[in-house]
DNA sequence: CTGTTAGCGCCTTCAC
DNA sequence: GTGAAGGCGCTAACAG
């Protein structure tokens, strides 16, 4: 805090003048080359600190024809599956000095065009593409001069590299938690059949009802992924089928219009009927009554899985082709399990 | 889509010799000075076309001293208000050919510092600021070489230019509406006391009963911003003071809570009951029973003007101090008016 | 009107 | 070991 740093930023030159050296031994001092003899590293060294130096990296990008920026392109900045992945990849960027420029398609192909080309003619060293939903979305194609990872929404070009969640292992872990708990007449409400994500959910809940023997109750319920389905859908449901102990439900919204059913129509949670939703979002699992068993995609971690894809790839390690897919958890709560 | 790019990126000197004149003359033509003879001009642009040539920002940032970028520093990205605030800022800026680094502080001022020396080292021209708490935050001082926005959480320093919602605009308009309706037993449910946020809707909402000739039904019912909290003050408020016609509440979540309650004790809203909250957060309003009335802060809005007055003061005009109050807006649903 | 020259800040040969 | 020179891609100032 002592001194007010000049107008100007302080430049190599301005370290070189300082230490009493050149540009050029300067530039090898502070960058570790081991032509230089250590007493004058040292002198270039302190002169740098004395001046607070930081190398601008306009000028490091020109001549490397590397910026160390990335470009994060989302087609929906609303959705709440977007930000923790945005978080994640963010989060493992940032501790690699890379930063992160964030572009919102809003949805509209255009826009995402339009976003593409600026960020290509940034020079950005890498790309990540976040869409919306599980289901797969247009490749940019393979006349991009950078690696891309897309992330959650896979490409539907299997030659790009796609990290997505795995809803049907989540399907499955979310059934074999219910047969853990000892249900046996279990039904399934979920969001829009448009959705993979509703899809794979179900087909992952009804392979590990196979397994245990089981049968759903009454057919896979789909429609929109609002909590006035859920309680639609659950008043249905309780009254045509009186017998079914659990409800699995396609996300936390529509198991929270299931409670809300369930209560009106005193049915308890969960001794006398269990329920659970995915995505664990916190807001609705915490605070419904009981709190809310859910399954959650761990999309941090997929984010960062994301960076660390494209990452590599700076460091010219071939990019892998393909879907990865990233398990969700169980989060056990009340809803499922009897608490005391 | 008819050849493939050319693995070099093209560059001015391509565009040139194609064109047959010099790099400096192909600069000017593109640049549109107007020193260059019509027909030269007409070369060098096709000749670029032809290329699909884009000047690299890098170069010529490193010779302007501008780079055409800025940051956006948050606090949280968890937060639900900090997203529209970014969808706001990254809207307004591009569409002004300006792109936007995010770097997320986690809450954490050592992070904070972090990221700000690398945002100050890429020489980005302007910095937004958005925290998570309308509560005044430290400034990050004076010796910022570019103009630097808070957005809504204000800064400390009164030299800073903040923008941040009108609270206490938001308590009078909500206690308004109530008023509008015909309510005049009207109480208030709300966050921690801790927040600025809190204080200055119950400021607002208290000013607004005075000039209505009423007064608040209790105390304002201070705890925290959770669906539990407003289940539980519900009920002991209905309890104590079964006269109450509306409750006004904190958050959206708080009022979901409250009509959780109202439901349970058989009062029927809006008719015997009204009920709204703030933030109009439209997972949680539009799904309630019935639909929840809120005031809508207008974050959007908000981002886009903190993303215009650092645009504004990228050309030198002078970046303004003080903190800027943006209004919130009233949305009203079934909650308070009986719909048919 | 057009081309030559210089330089933004840095790094990398290549002489010394 | 060190420094001088050249160049990354572009634009501004000057000559022609």
């Amino acid at each position: 805090m002592a001194r007010t740093p000049p107008a100007r930023a302080v430049t190599l030159s301005d370290v070189a003048r300082l230490a009493g050296v050149s540009v050029a031994t300067a530039s090898k001092a502070l960058n570790g080359r081991d032509q230089v003899k250590d007493t004058t590293r040292q002198r270039v060294v302190d002169a740098a600190e004395q001046l607070s130096f930081s190398p601008n990296p306009i000028a490091r990008s020109l001549l490397a024809g590397r910026t160390g920026t990335v470009g994060l392109l989302t087609s929906d900045l609303e959705g709440r599956f977007v930000i923790p992945i945005l978080m994640g990849a963010e989060d493992a960027f940032g501790a690699g000095q890379v930063n992160v420029f964030l572009c919102d398609a809003r949805g509209d192909t255009i826009r995402e065009q339009y976003h593409l080309k600026a960020l290509l003619t940034r020079r950005v060293d890498g790309l990540i593409v976040v869409g919306r939903q599980t289901d797969p979305r247009p490749s940019l194609g393979h006349d991009i001069p950078v690696p891309v990872v897309y992330a959650y929404a896979p490409s539907d070009d299997p030659s790009d590299l796609s990290i997505t969640p795995d809803n049907v292992h989540a399907g499955r872990i979310a059934v074999e938690h219910l047969v853990a708990c000892g249900r046996t007449r279990i039904a399934h409400i979920t969001g829009e059949h448009a959705y993979a994500a509703a899809r794979d959910r179900a087909e992952g809940a009804l392979a590990a009802l196979k397994t245990a023997g089981l049968e759903l109750v009454g057919d896979v319920m789909y429609s929109d992924w609002s909590e006035r389905w859920g309680r639609d859908a659950a008043a249905m449901l309780l009254t045509r089928h009186p017998e079914v102990d659990a409800v699995l439900c396609g996300s936390d919204q529509i198991a929270r219009g299931v409670l809300d059913t369930a209560r009106d129509l005193h049915r308890t949670v969960p001794d006398d009927l269990a329920v659970m939703g995915f995505d664990n979002w916190e807001v609705l699992t915490t605070n419904a009554r009981p709190e809310l068993t859910s399954i959650d995609a761990n999309l941090k971690h997929l984010g960062r899985t994301a960076a660390q894809r494209v990452f590599a790839a700076l460091d010219s390690v071939e990019l892998g082709t393909g879907t990865e897919y990233v398990e969700g958890r169980l989060v056990i709560r009340g809803s499922t399990v009897p608490r005391r």
